[in-house]
DNA sequence: GCCGAACTTGTCACTGACTGTCAATTAGTG
DNA sequence: CACTAATTGACAGTCAGTGACAAGTTCGGC
């Protein structure tokens, strides 16, 4: 990575916090791009440069993650469950989700992406598009291992959705039910409910 | 139901009708509010009248069978395997998506939902606020038969987490696969591959 | 058939997210 | 230091969506 992308993400990341610090404080919908670009000083024509929506401001990093958890999805044995591969994938949102350190903000922006359409629409998206990646790999693999799926066959896009499912049951459980738990441990619980059959 | 609201209905389906061939026809984001304002004969502002956002235009059904839906899953027997229940509300869901003779429009639309970042976030986002209620209803009923989950159980929310994705999982690969078979099979088939535990 | 309350409609003015363009500035490269 | 490429702000414009209001329209009670 160049010193353009890195000068690039470090701007994406301040714009980022101080977005957030507003959505914290005033609420979403009530906070402008211009409010926006005013805290960290620069036009919102440029806000519009780093972020390509105002809910990628929240969710964009999201994407990055994704990113992460796919490759390890490939990196992980190719005989190895695939609901055993998703659980340990989603080891790599966990840090994100539960913040060492930072819940002060994390903790209420994350209420604030389930309770807003526009912004939980968006992370739904994402996670969705995710999951079409995550088949594909799952489908590249088990043909790399010889046994490979059916075109029509929709399991491993099941697999990938209930695994999903289960990831977005347990964020919602652990957010609602206080620091009871961890996060990892909420992924656990939901994940044991159900499973390939 | 009244007078006002039948009327009310009939306007939106025309609205919605005459909205959707225009999307099929000229793509989503290339229509305007106003085209369709102009294509039923009424002013931009009525359309909002009729219907929330441009994306209710598309997905906005879904709202009345979901609570068809939900009123199904509340009137299964409450000794029924939850799994079960939750297959057999998705038959209400059915004869919307594998329409019986309007395919011409229907699967076209279908294909702009997926392949629309707009659209797919606002269905999905649907889905899930649907899976809400089903949670809540779930527990209820669980609750009425004297085995109640407890309050930070994730299980009944990740049983319809992942019933919903096999759903989704089963409404893209009806989609892909051609005609090969109904969309009742694909979801009995996504929703063999995996289920509770 | 008449009347007033309730509902619907179009118009207008406005906000806010986003985009294209262009000229000025800034920052890496040789 | 000079040259090229990227970054920026300013400006004008599109489109979705909202609030307010005045002009119809509908409908039950008389």
């Amino acid at each position: 990575m160049g010193l353009r992308e890195r000068t690039r993400r470090t701007v994406q990341k301040e714009i980022a916090e101080a977005a957030q610090r507003l959505f914290v404080e005033r609420g979403y919908e009530a906070t402008t791009i211009d409010d926006v670009a005013a805290e960290v000083g620069m036009s919102p024509r440029s806000v519009f440069r780093y972020f390509a929506t105002k809910e990628d401001i929240v969710v964009g990093k999201l994407g990055f993650v994704a990113e992460e958890m796919l490759q390890a999805l490939r990196d992980r044995p190719a005989d190895e469950p695939v609901w055993e591969s998703l659980r340990r994938i989603f080891d790599l949102l966990v840090p994100h989700v539960d913040a060492p350190g930072k819940r002060e903000v994390a903790d209420p922006m994350q209420r604030i992406v389930f309770t807003t359409p526009a912004l939980l629409a968006s992370y739904l998206e994402k996670l969705h598009v995710m999951g079409d990646a995550a088949e594909t790999a799952i489908r590249d693999r088990a043909q790399a291992a010889g046994k490979p799926y059916s075109d029509d066959d929709p399991t491993p896009r099941a697999l990938v959705a209930g695994a999903f499912g289960c990831l977005l049951a347990a964020q919602k459980a652990w957010l609602a039910g206080g620091a009871k738990q961890s996060f990892a441990e909420a992924i656990d619980q939901a994940m044991a409910t159900i499973g390939p059959r």
